[in-house]
DNA sequence: TGATATTAGGCAACCGGTTTCCTAACGCAA
DNA sequence: TTGCGTTAGGAAACCGGTTGCCTAATATCA
């Protein structure tokens, strides 16, 4: 086994300045409630700048009981998926080194100084984003630290970050209603049917046509796999004057096949979406949609998650409401 | 400070079975050369697995003098760029967190187990992907640990495993020149101009160029924003009949551009691009393109790393050929 | 039966820090 | 000069493991 090469340690300070390693320790975390000579404390700290002394955060974390880490779990699902270049590199790397047996951590630079912290000790707390698969739930909620869970559920030690899903398709249906439609579609493609997203979407949306008796179209129509025979079939067969999208890249393309189709948006199709993305601002015809503020709630988990482990506060759950932003893919139905 | 609940320690399992700590930790880790009855290992891996003991990996990794750690450095960069919503979140999380005094890591779940390493400790190695930053490296450097340097280049502890870039520019127009290609131009715009992988294949197409005594086209023509213009000037102005595209994106975009201006592809105009990705594969006319195999170039590299971590195995700088996959985009120019 | 080799496991140092408790020396008032 | 509070710093336990060395008991062999 390769090993670091041998840093200076407390011993090696307090050999050098005569003195006991508690005093080194005392004096170079300028520890409360000490005192000592101005001679010996300046003595001890050039020694330290000397040797180029850093303490061993591994003993640190050891003796102190808490290291300063906090782990971000789930990241990778969702970075594999892009399949960039550089992360296939790195998955490729990581598969031999942990065939190897090595544990694997890809290490965040810090945002000010630019450097990256090259030795992660044990973590505080970890985050868990959008967790699936409930084993790594469990896992972290057994080993009892305390963890925030953002856009998924959490158990007793974890704070629970979500969006209100149902509430933001409420708005994006109540405004298609004050609006004047009567029948409204709901379009989903790309994500799968077990998300929890496109689970509360489609149930709001259910809810809302059955409370205000509303016609709903076929079934199997809101993920049919083309465009164009969605339109087709929905708006041209059922009658549809408004769609519902999962999301902004749903819209856009909605977009370009009811341009194909010939059908005027807003004259002939109202569309609102979901996030309020770039692809939703910059299209054609800009799109009316719901906010999805993830960056907000990351945020606000992230804060309530400091509380936790600095003031000691309880884990918590926090539903962030959506809203609701109108651009000119939505106009009243023609007659 | 928000704690851990306390785990069992191999002193409690001591107590339990009256034993020293010492022999507990020998049973549990079976260390070669020690024997003991049957009884007592029965006795005391009963009760380890009966309080659920789990060694202190901070402890462990104190005592040993090495974690089982490593490290990806650069990868956020990268990933960044992707701006899906769930990378976003991560930063948003750990901007709020690093401000609170936190380092914050991502973690890679273990490809098998699907468990997350929870308590990543110092690392014992590095990989770093493609280091523009210097900083970083003279860091990494410094710190004295082992690493390995994909795609860029390394100081003394640093394998440096790279792709040779000019070897497969020469590949690519060599093709080009026995197939009969005279005037052959060179088309790269969507990547940074100091980016190496650019610069060295321009280098090799210049150098090609003169060695061959081949023409070469006007110089500002290569990074020209507009693919119609580009193909205007170059092939119907200066009269190319092959490109050499930087990548498979420029190569694709030139081929939608062809097509709108009647450019015949392999006809009127060879391409030959880099990277052998889906997009060179699976274009209407498949593209002759250079492989750049960095999986395979992330592997060999890690392989290596584990060379120096587990053999004591020296610091490597490692080039890997490209080579030449011909399919229909190339053919002899038309006379 | 005695000498020797092997087995079974304990003791204590060590990794590199932190922290509790203690004491010698000093200053000051009585 | 005695008594007491403060200051300056040391000794040692501790965090939770690993490991070199040692010894008593048992097994093997001559």
């Amino acid at each position: 086994m390769a090993h670091t090469p041998a840093r200076p340690t407390l011993k090696a300070i307090a050999l050098a300045c005569e003195v006991n390693k508690s005093t080194v320790s005392r004096i170079l975390n300028n520890s409360i409630g000490f005192a000592c000579s101005p001679e010996l404390r300046e003595r001890v700290l050039s020694e330290a700048e000397r040797l180029g002394y850093r303490p061993h955060p591994l003993a640190r974390a050891l003796a102190t009981r808490h290291s300063g880490i906090i782990a971000i779990l789930g990241l990778w699902t969702h970075v594999l998926d892009q399949n960039s270049i550089y992360t296939q590199m790195a998955r490729s790397a990581a598969e031999i080194l942990q065939a190897g047996g090595y544990h694997v951590t890809a290490t965040l630079p810090h945002p000010h100084a630019g450097i990256y912290p090259l030795w992660p000790q044990a973590v505080d707390a970890a985050v868990i984003l959008q967790p699936e698969d409930l084993n790594a739930l469990t896992q972290i909620e057994a080993s009892g630290i305390p963890y925030l869970s953002l856009d998924g559920v959490a158990g007793p030690h974890g704070s629970a970050f979500v969006l209100d899903d149902r509430q933001g398709a409420e708005l994006a249906l109540k405004h298609l209603k004050e609006l004047g439609h009567r029948r409204i579609a709901w379009r989903t493609r790309s994500i799968p049917s077990h998300h929890h997203s496109r689970l509360d979407r489609e149930t709001a949306w259910r809810e809302f046509l059955r409370r205000y008796r509303l016609a709903a179209p076929p079934d199997e129509l809101a993920a049919h796999p083309d465009d164009e025979t969605f339109l087709r079939e929905c708006v041209l067969g059922w009658g549809a004057t408004a769609v519902f999208c999962y999301s902004s890249m749903e819209a856009a393309r909605l977009g370009r096949a009811a341009r194909t189709l010939d059908l005027a948006i807003p004259g002939r199709l109202s569309i609102v979406c979901v996030n309020d993305d770039d692809e939703a601002r910059n299209a054609t015809i800009p799109f009316t949609a719901i906010t999805t503020p993830f960056s907000e709630l990351a945020k606000a988990g992230a804060t309530q998650l400091l509380e936790r482990l600095v003031r000691g506060a309880k884990p918590q759950r926090y539903v962030l409401r959506e809203t609701l932003v109108v651009r000119a893919s939505t106009a009243p139905p023609i007659r």
